[in-house]
DNA sequence: TCAGATATGCTCAGAATGAGCATAGGAGAT
DNA sequence: ATCTCCTATGCTCATTCTGAGCATATCTGA
C-alpha cells in the first residue's frame, strides 16, 4: 500500500466565564511566513498506542499536560491535499480528530485558550442576530451565487445558501456549523481560500467575491473545518446526553449550567422554561447549599444525578425557550 | 512513522420487503477455516483517490458493480490487533467506516444481502420485545455481572446492563446498538468473543458465562462492531434527517414509507399518528395517483417535498407513537 | 352482496412548550 | 431602617404536540 500517514487532532473545549474556549497551539505555516493558530496534533504510534485515543490521550498530556477526561471521536479527514507538502513528495496526510471536554484551564508549551467565536462569528446568537450575517455573509452569497456558471448551478448555490444560513422562511440549524463555513469557504469569504489558492498555485481563480474583509480568525491546513465539525457534534449532542455536566464543576447553580448550555448552543434560553425542562427531566439534584454569588438572592447548588441515565434513554439539556426578543 | 495502513470499509444499505439488509462479502478468516460474512473493504489508495468517499466508492463500483449515492462516514475504527495478522508483522490497520443508502439490489460478484436483524436478533422490537432478551440475555448478564472481580466492578457491570438494555425500569434506545453488542462480546454471548480469544492464545478466559448457542450470525474481523454502530447512527440520523427518502423509490405509499421507518428503528409504530408527523412536517406530497397495491383501499402515492429543507431546520421522520400493545 | 383488508379522517385527553407575571431574599446606597 | 437593584424561584395559562382510539372509505375476492 503506499505511503500514508495517520495523525490524531483534538478539539479541546472548556466554558469559563460564559466563553466557550479550544485549545490552540501556534504552528508555523509549511510554506513560511508567521505563525498561524493550529489543533494540538500528534502522531499515532502503531507499535504502542493501543487504542486510537490513548495515543491521543498520550501526547495530549506530553505536549500541554493536560489529563483528558471525556474524549469522543468526531471524524476522519483524509483529502488529498489536506497538507500542502503533499505536493512535495509528503506522505497522504489521515487524520483522525477527537472531542475532548475538560474543566480546568491550566495549560503548559505555547498552547492557549481562545474564544470559538473568534473562528466563527456569525455563530454566536446569543445577543440576537449577528449582524454580520446581513452586512457581509447574505450580500456576497448572492454575489457568489449568481456567479455560478450555468443557470443551474446559481439555482443550486442560492438554495443551499439559503437553507444553510437560514435566509429565507427557513430557521437557523445551530448544527450546521460544517455546513456554513464550507460555503463561506468556497465564496472566498474566509481567508483560508486565498490561502490555499496561493499555495496551489492557482492565482487565476483568485476572484474575491467580495470586498469586505474576510471572516473571522484563519487556522492551519484544514483546522477551522475540523472545528466545525466539532462545534456542530458538540452542540447536536447536548440535546440527547448530559454532556455538559463534563464541562462544569461538580456543584454549580442552575444559571451557571445555563449559561454554559447557550454559550455552547450560541442561543439564548428562556430561564424560568430551561429551570423547568433541567429539572423535570431529573437531571439534577439540590444539594441544599446556596452560592456565595454576585449580587441578589442567593442561588441553590446543584449536583448532576448519575441516575437519571437509568431512568431516562436519552437524557440530554435540549434547548426550551429560545428567547425570541 | 512507523507502518500504518489505511483501509475502507462500507456498509451498504437497503430495505426491501420491510426487511432491512446489508451487503456483504465471503471472507476467508486470516486463520484459516470456513469463509466467513465480512463487509466489503477496499484499500485507499494515496496518489489517485481525491477523497475517502472517492475512494470508497471507486472499489466498491470494482467489486460489486454498485453505484452509490448517499454516503456519509461513521468511524474510524483503529485499534491494535482489529487484524490479528498485525501479530504477525503486518502492518497496524486503521480503517475508515462509511454508511452508504442505497435503492436497488442487484450485485455481482461473491457480494449478498443479509438481512441485518441476523447479526442483531435483540435488536427487532416490530413484533414487540425480542425473547431472546428476557430467556437468553439478561440472566447470562447478570451472571457476567456477579462476575466481576470486585464489588464495585459488580456494580457497575450491573448498571451498565441495566441501561444499555433497558432492564430495569429504562426504557430501551433504540440507538445503542454499539454498547449492546460490546457488553455482549464482553460477556462472551457473541461467537467473535471466543473466536478472539482463541486467536490471540488467551484460552485460559475461555469461562463462557454462558450455555446459550451464542447470539447472531458471526462477522469476519471487527465488522460487527462497524455494523452495530451503522445501525445506531442511522436510526438515530432517521430522526432529525430525512434521509429514509435515500432508501425508496421515487414515488411511494405512506404504508411503504412507514414499514421502511420501522424496519429500520426496530420499531412498530402508530399508523394514523405516523401519517400526521409525516404530513404536518411536511416531507411529503401527494400525486393525485393511487398504488396498483395488495387488496384493500388503494393507498396514494406520495412524492419526497425537497422544498421541506428550505422551510425547517430538522426535518425527520421521528419516531411517533411506538406502538404499545 | 358480504367479508376482509387497507387507507384515511377525526376526536379527545394529557403532556410538553413558550411567554409572562409575581414573589423571595440577598447587597449596597440613602 | 428602608429603599433600590439584583438575581432566584414559583406559578399560570394559552398553544401545540402526542398517544390512543373510533369511524368511515374503497378496494378485492368469495
Amino acid at each position: 500500500m503506499p505511503d500514508a500517514a495517520i495523525g490524531l487532532n483534538a478539539v479541546i473545549v472548556a466554558v469559563t466565564e460564559e466563553v466557550p474556549r479550544i485549545l490552540t497551539v501556534r504552528r508555523e505555516p509549511p510554506a513560511g511566513g508567521p505563525a498561524e493558530d493550529a489543533l494540538p496534533f500528534g502522531p499515532l504510534e502503531p507499535e504502542t498506542d493501543r487504542t486510537l485515543d490513548r495515543g491521543l490521550r498520550r501526547w495530549v498530556r506530553e505536549q500541554t499536560g493536560l489529563e483528558l477526561g471525556y474524549v469522543e471521536q468526531l471524524y476522519t479527514f483524509g483529502d488529498r491535499n489536506r497538507d500542502p507538502r503533499e505536493s512535495h513528495g509528503g506522505p497522504r496526510l489521515v487524520s483522525v480528530a477527537y472531542l475532548a471536554l475538560v474543566r480546568e484551564v491550566s495549560v503548559s508549551g505555547d498552547a492557549r485558550w481562545r474564544d470559538w467565536y473568534e473562528f466563527f462569528p456569525w455563530e454566536d446568537w446569543r445577543e440576537g442576530r449577528p449582524a454580520v450575517l446581513d452586512r457581509a455573509i447574505a450580500p456576497t452569497l448572492e454575489r457568489w451565487a449568481a456567479g455560478a456558471t450555468e443557470q443551474r448551478g446559481r439555482l443550486e448555490r442560492r438554495e443551499r445558501a439559503e437553507i444553510v444560513f437560514g435566509l429565507g422562511g427557513v430557521g437557523w440549524d445551530g448544527e450546521r456549523v460544517l455546513e456554513r463555513y464550507e460555503i463561506l469557504y468556497e465564496a472566498g469569504l474566509v481567508p483560508e481560500s486565498r490561502r490555499d489558492l496561493i499555495q496551489r498555485g492557482e492565482k487565476e481563480n483568485l476572484h474575491s467575491e467580495s470586498s469586505e474583509p474576510p471572516l473571522g480568525r484563519p487556522m492551519s491546513l484544514d483546522h477551522r473545518r475540523i472545528l466545525a465539525t466539532a462545534l456542530g457534534r458538540l452542540r447536536g449532542k447536548l440535546k440527547y446526553r448530559p454532556v455538559v455536566f463534563e464541562l462544569l464543576p461538580p456543584t454549580f447553580t442552575l444559571l451557571q449550567l445555563q449559561r454554559v448550555v447557550e454559550a455552547l448552543s450560541g442561543v439564548g434560553l428562556h430561564k424560568q422554561n430551561f429551570r423547568r425542562l433541567v429539572e423535570n427531566a431529573g437531571l439534577v439534584e439540590g444539594t441544599g447549599r446556596q452560592d456565595a454569588e454576585t449580587g441578589g438572592r442567593p442561588a441553590e447548588l446543584f449536583v448532576f444525578r448519575r441516575e437519571v441515565l437509568r431512568e431516562r434513554p436519552a437524557p440530554g439539556v435540549g434547548l426550551p425557550g429560545v428567547r425570541r426578543g
